[in-house]
DNA sequence: CCCTAGCGGTGCT
DNA sequence: AGCACCGCTAGGG
């Protein structure tokens, strides 16, 4: 479904699980996992309506004060933990890939880490955004790096 | 700035 | 099993 925003419209994909894709405005939404049967459509409705709320605030560079369910499980088991890593990095706030990588207990997997962000199937609400590489450089952004200095830019104030 | 070597996960063959 | 990707990084010119 199509949610619209200042930025304009994003698309977002649900499982039966919760939130599985986000996709910025003009860009295709990942592949939603198998396990993906249209669920009741009234429990769907409920979480689009909060991935909404959440994404907008999000991009406000505010934390949004309800999330959806995330339904990351599309991912291999180390997507995942990068995933739930990004997670864990408070707004306003940036981290390495190399501390990514070591904040899953593989300091040496850094490359990997970042092919893992540029996997993330919801960006903006899984923040690989706050992501940088070393000695300040911004890095990649598979979604355009204008995206990744505009939500970096609007969270920190 | 550039280049190189080394790194590890993933997907395709 | 092999191999070519990659949102990387440290080191050296």
């Amino acid at each position: 479904m199509t949610i619209e925003t200042p930025e304009g419209p994003f698309a977002a994909g649900f499982s039966d699980r919760g939130l599985c894709s986000l996709a910025f405005p003009g860009h295709q939404p990942r592949p939603i996992p198998s396990t993906c049967p249209v669920g009741l459509p009234e429990r769907i409705r409920g979480w689009a309506t909060t991935t909404a709320r959440a994404l907008k605030a999000a991009l406000a560079g505010k934390h949004p004060r309800a999330w959806p369910p995330l339904d990351l499980s599309a991912g291999t088991g180390f997507q995942q933990e990068v995933w739930q890593a990004l997670r864990r990095i408070p707004c306003g706030q940036t981290r390495t890939y190399g501390e990514i990588a070591a904040a899953i207990g593989r300091p040496r997997a850094v490359r990997a880490a970042g092919q893992a962000c540029g996997a993330n199937p919801v960006p903006v609400l899984v923040p690989c955004h706050r992501v940088l590489g070393a000695h300040g450089r911004l890095g990649g952004f598979s979604g355009g790096l204008q995206w990744k200095r505009l939500l970096l830019e609007r969270e920190v104030r």
